[in-house]
RNA sequence: GCGAUUGUAGCUCAGUUGGUUAGAGCGCCGGUUUGUGGUACCGGAGGUCGCGGGUUCGAACCCCGUCAAUCGCCCCA
């Protein structure tokens, strides 16, 4: 007979255990917290769509569309899409489930995504991130509260030490469109002298080469045309808006002009939280404003603006997140009090006490056991004379509760 | 897609210039001791040395390939 071998994990997943799922935990808990506080509605979004909806919304050039997207025929030979996003598929369902109807809507959701790129430090081919988004509104005040929102979270989570805000604009449409063309003839002008990547840049994303991290490329960089002399009247008044309400809300702030965003749809405010004890992985929330989305998914001109944060980089931030004690350790050391063993803990949990039961294994070494796992609370069940005998230790905890289960609890006693 | 580093027990790791039957600690299982108790001791299970090929009388160790993990590039949260 043939040895069964164990399949293998997929390359890039994960399977999060013990203090790293409680820390994955806690980031989505505190999400959300926050979320609510903000009155974003929470919604529930699939995690295929037709593939037509990421091509058209990050556009077909993006490395994202082009050679990182997880898609497939299904059986009716239609090309579905694990989403490797999720404000393609929010703007597709505010389209076509009439959530117009609510607009300005703020709706957050978190989950995972699926993106086929190298796995390396918070970075995984399934991965998961929190999200919120405000759709239909187009004043400055929603890419405020989104980003106080944000800094809330990272507040919160206990994880703002070394972390920056790093904001941008990149105009209205007519601002970014001369700014770029500007950027192109520059670049041109030196193509010879820079890196092989961003000469392939150069066709590709341009804007791309601001964030360059060759030396040979940063010296050009530093005097490559700036976006703050594209902006029209508009843009620089909206940006402006924008950050005296983050100075308004307490939240700090750094102008980066170079800061870019991967993705087309991106107009006006650009932002990420970066941090620098993530190694190559430093941005740990992002996003912008993307006026120009709905239209690519032929919808009517909408005004929108969002941000998403990767989970697994949170959690790395927090820590050690560790797994709470049992309140109390129901230890059966004779086997014939088993029954009362599961009686007296099922009753300690229906009065909300957490508990474990113990009783497998060598009965004489239960209790040892119980105690390495540090308890607030030891209930040892033996039999003395025949007669079922409890001993309670409590280190901490409610002992009233606790006492208050037993005393009501109907003992069973040895069974024969 | 590219580069570097690393793969030995469930976990963390030893393993000499290539040389008998590959070890330790923790964890797991059983026993002895103790008996309001986190003790100590004894024993046991568990390894195709990531996988495949090559060199050699002989490979965990040297060479090639492959897979995986980690860190970086690209890209991105």
């Amino acid at each position: 007979m043939a040895k069964i071998e164990t399949p293998r994990p997929i390359r890039g997943t994960q399977d999060i255990f013990g203090a790293d799922a409680e820390a994955f935990a806690h980031v989505v808990e505190t999400f959300e917290r926050v979320r609510k506080l903000y009155r974003f509605r929470r919604v529930e979004m699939p995690v295929f769509e037709k593939t037509e909806v990421f091509s058209r919304s990050l556009g077909e050039t993006t490395d994202v569309v082009s050679k990182e997207m997880y898609s497939f025929l299904d059986r009716g030979d239609e090309s579905l899409t694990l989403r490797p996003e999720f404000t393609a598929g929010i703007a597709r369902a505010y389209l076509t489930d009439g959530w117009q109807q609510y607009a300005p809507l703020k709706v957050a959701t978190h989950g995972p995504l699926f993106r086929y790129e190298r796995p390396q430090k918070g970075r995984y081919r399934q991965f998961h991130q929190i999200d919120a988004e405000i759709i239909g509104a187009g004043e400055p005040q929603a890419d405020v509260e989104l980003l106080v929102m944000a800094d809330q979270l990272i507040r919160e989570l206990g994880i703002s030490e070394g972390v920056t805000l790093q904001l941008n604009t990149l105009g209205d449409a007519d601002s970014r469109d001369s700014w770029r063309v500007a950027l192109v003839a520059y670049f041109q002008s030196v193509r010879g002298e820079l890196s092989e990547d961003s000469q392939e840049r150069l066709e590709r994303n341009p804007l791309r080469i601001l964030d360059s991290k060759d030396p040979r490329d940063k010296a050009f960089v530093a005097d490559a045309p700036q976006i703050d002399d594209f902006l029209t009247d508009h843009a620089r008044d909206f940006f402006g808006q924008v950050t005296d309400g983050l100075d308004a809300a307490g939240v700090a702030w750094t102008r980066m002009s170079k800061l870019v965003r991967g993705l087309d749809y991106y107009r006006h405010t650009a932002f990420e939280f970066v941090t620098d004890r993530l190694g190559a992985q430093g941005t740990v929330l992002g996003g912008g404003r993307y006026d120009g989305l709905m239209e690519s998914l032929g919808g009517a001109p909408t005004p929108a603006v969002g941000w998403a944060a990767g989970i697994e980089r949170l959690a790395m931030l927090v820590g050690e997140v560790g797994e709470a004690a049992a309140e109390i350790i129901v230890v059966v050391e004779d086997d014939s009090v088993l029954q009362d063993g599961i009686g007296v803990a099922s009753a300690l949990r229906r009065a909300g006490i957490s508990a474990d039961l113990l009783a497998s294994g060598s009965p004489r070494k239960r209790f040892d056991k119980a105690v390495k796992q540090e308890p607030k609370a030891i209930l040892a069940l033996s039999v003395d004379n025949g007669v079922i005998s409890h001993r309670l230790r409590i280190t901490g905890g409610d002992e009233v509760a606790i006492e208050g289960v037993l005393a009501s609890y109907d003992w069973r006693g040895p069974a024969a």
